[in-house]
DNA sequence: GATAGGATCTCTAGTGACTATAGCTTCAAG
DNA sequence: CTTGAAGCTATAGTCACTAGAGATCCTATC
């Protein structure tokens, strides 16, 4: 049995994210011990490790819980696995696309500028003022971020 | 002078968001009209079309900030304007590299699976678990996330 | 001038995926 | 038996919005 800090260095989750993970149902509550404290078994572990890695790739919370209940039925379905799988490859490979549009701009305004501009003229602010002088449409709802967030 | 709408609609910034905007201090108050209306000039609608634009290109609203009180400064210095956007360049090709990383293994996975796994060993699910099985080093925090959120 | 309706107002709360803090209790080593 | 690290709960904060309630205003038409 594992206590919580165990399970944490084991998966490289860290504690308080451990116990967010139980509140919103995502981990299993494990037993307790005579002092109130979590005591996981290794099928727990897994489970956190699987999360972990599913996070890294980039899947929400509600994906991994999808997977997860795949995982759990008597016939696990393959199709419904790899349906997930393949959305989340085509977001993140929209992702790049436009992060590569950004990457275009950002360095078409940052080359622009040779910190030499004359007071009021700014070639770095100018651009960032002015879409129209962009050359790729970054356009589109950036939603750079509605992905995983923290470091962990 | 133009309503809150009207700014809207010139910038593609949503209403409830421009009062965001000004709630945390990055547009001004403007004038009311008599019946407490905010009512916005021209200058107003070109800070506000430099916010839309910096934030799809991907900056924080803090840099945004720091961007607008350069702009206001009487000898803006170029130098700064240049090394935030280069910072911004910078963070953009990193996650534009994670996100590579990720697609590589998420293809990988997505078709290791034709969709006749037999029960109990889906190659997806399997894939997931193990971070073993990965070919790149997407080990690294992934912090997809850690920048603009909404479409617009 | 009356009225209808859309636009605007403020305020509060919710989102995702955590992270941080406070104040307490438990566990394990010496 | 003491100490200090690790654990507990509960609450609030993060970012950049978004949604809703309920009230008020503005404008166009009659």
């Amino acid at each position: 049995m594992f206590s919580i800090g165990q399970m944490s260095r084991q998966s490289g989750v860290k504690v308080p994210t451990i116990r967010y993970y139980e509140q919103i149902g995502l981990l299993p509550a494990p037993d307790r011990s005579a002092g109130n404290q979590r005591r996981y078994d290794q099928a727990a572990l897994q489970q956190l490790r699987f999360i972990r890695h599913a996070r890294q790739l980039g899947f929400h919370l509600d994906a991994i819980a999808g997977l997860i209940e795949l995982q759990s039925l008597p016939d696990p379905s393959c199709h419904d696995a790899r349906r997930i799988a393949r959305a989340q490859l085509s977001e993140v490979r929209g992702r790049i696309a436009r992060l590569q549009a950004l990457e275009t701009e950002l360095d078409r305004i940052a080359e622009g500028c040779h910190g030499d501009c004359g007071p009021g003229d700014c070639v770095v602010l100018a651009s960032v003022a002015d879409h129209a002088s962009c050359v790729t449409a970054h356009d589109a709802p950036p939603d750079l971020g509605d992905s995983p967030r923290g470091a962990q």
